[in-house]
DNA sequence: CATTGCGGCTTACTTTGTAAAGGGCGCCGC
DNA sequence: GCGGCGCCCTTTACAAAGTAAGCCGCAATG
């Protein structure tokens, strides 16, 4: 008897989800089709009826979650506060998984990621920056070096990982810092860049 | 008659040079040990005898030859020229080889680059600024950003890319900028960054 | 001249992405 | 109730990739 039904039937968010999970907790070496699809209680095939492309479809997809934040300006007086919520909520979003790191960092915006960027922009602006879109370009790149540097610091093993489990040994050289140390030196860069755009 | 010796013996840096061809031009899902091998007039496997590890040796020889640089201290009288120079070589490294920058911003440096990295921060330091380390970080952060942003901006595929060249169509949203703004921008943003690190 | 070992080749097996086609199950109109 | 349709999932199949095992030629060495 061939051809069953899944439990549950299987949408876009739920093997996003999934494939978030797998990246994560093995590397993205590790996430294929099949394991996915094991994952989801389904065969691979099935994947390709809910993202067309395939894993192409998929990779866009998982890089355009861990890159879409949103921000409530309505908290934030000064555009320097509103700066920093932007800056915690990615660098929050793309700690939340490591595995998929590679994919954000390269791919190019797009969808609801783009859109993140681009209310960025506006929000700034309209909370008195000048030059909003300069801004945004370094906060973005100091972002996301930072998490690179952090994720490259917590050991983890990168898109051609030799498939360990991601707390992998800790460095030779230089102990594991703790999760503490990370925002502190995040905080103390963040608040230099901001004090630099200040002064135009 | 099998077994023919190629024209020019193979090496550990012919391989290395090979690959950063391929993965630059194809990009990284391109770069197969097969099609390296053709690249070298070899068998696949020759590149076993010079790279144990395969694969996974390959690409870690790629992301430690694309972040390792070297600065001669005597050019610069205060730590921000340093600075600049560290933070300029670094991201020429990166952007000359734009296929491989997902593994650089993954991997934790490793053998020169880790080297590189150790010798900025004992430079910054010696040129008297306190927070070496902080600086180093943030700077790394700054400059890995950038060239992530740079690289999305310029269509390039990425690690999971479509395989088609690297000049992909432009954003529909964005056009693609030129090198000029780009250094702008870059210059910009790291003043900023140096401004904000200047006042500890 | 026989020996030894480096360096490349051949073969073969496993895993992956994905095209193509098949099949069950629910829902529709009648 | 029922015949058919269409949606989702499965099956099957194939090309390409990583790499283990073992072969073999060539050159230096004794």
């Amino acid at each position: 008897m061939p051809a069953k039904r899944p439990p549950v039937p299987l949408s876009r968010e739920r093997i996003i989800e999934a494939a978030l999970h797998i990246a994560d907790g093995q590397g993205l070496r590790r996430l294929t089709m099949r394991r996915l699809g094991d994952a989801l209680q389904v065969e691979a095939m099935a994947i390709y009826h809910h993202l067309p492309r395939g894993k192409e479809a998929l990779m866009d997809a998982l890089a355009e979650h861990v890159t879409t934040v949103t921000v409530d300006p309505s908290g934030s007086a000064t555009w320097q506060e509103l700066a920093r919520a932007w800056a915690r909520a990615g660098r929050a979003a793309l700690l939340e998984h490591p595995g998929v790191l590679a994919l954000a960092l390269t791919k190019p915006p797009q969808g609801t990621a783009l859109i993140a960027v681009r209310e960025q922009g506006e929000q700034l602006a309209a909370s008195g920056l000048g030059d909003s879109t300069q801004a945004v370009r370094s906060l973005r790149a100091y972002v996301m070096g930072s998490v690179a540097v952090e994720i490259q610091r917590s050991g983890w093993a990168g898109p051609a990982g030799d498939g360990e489990e991601p707390g992998a040994p800790p460095l030779p050289g230089s102990r594991t810092e703790s999760e503490q140390e990370a925002v502190a030196a995040f905080e103390r860069g963040l608040e230099a860049l901001l004090r630099g755009l200040a002064e135009t």
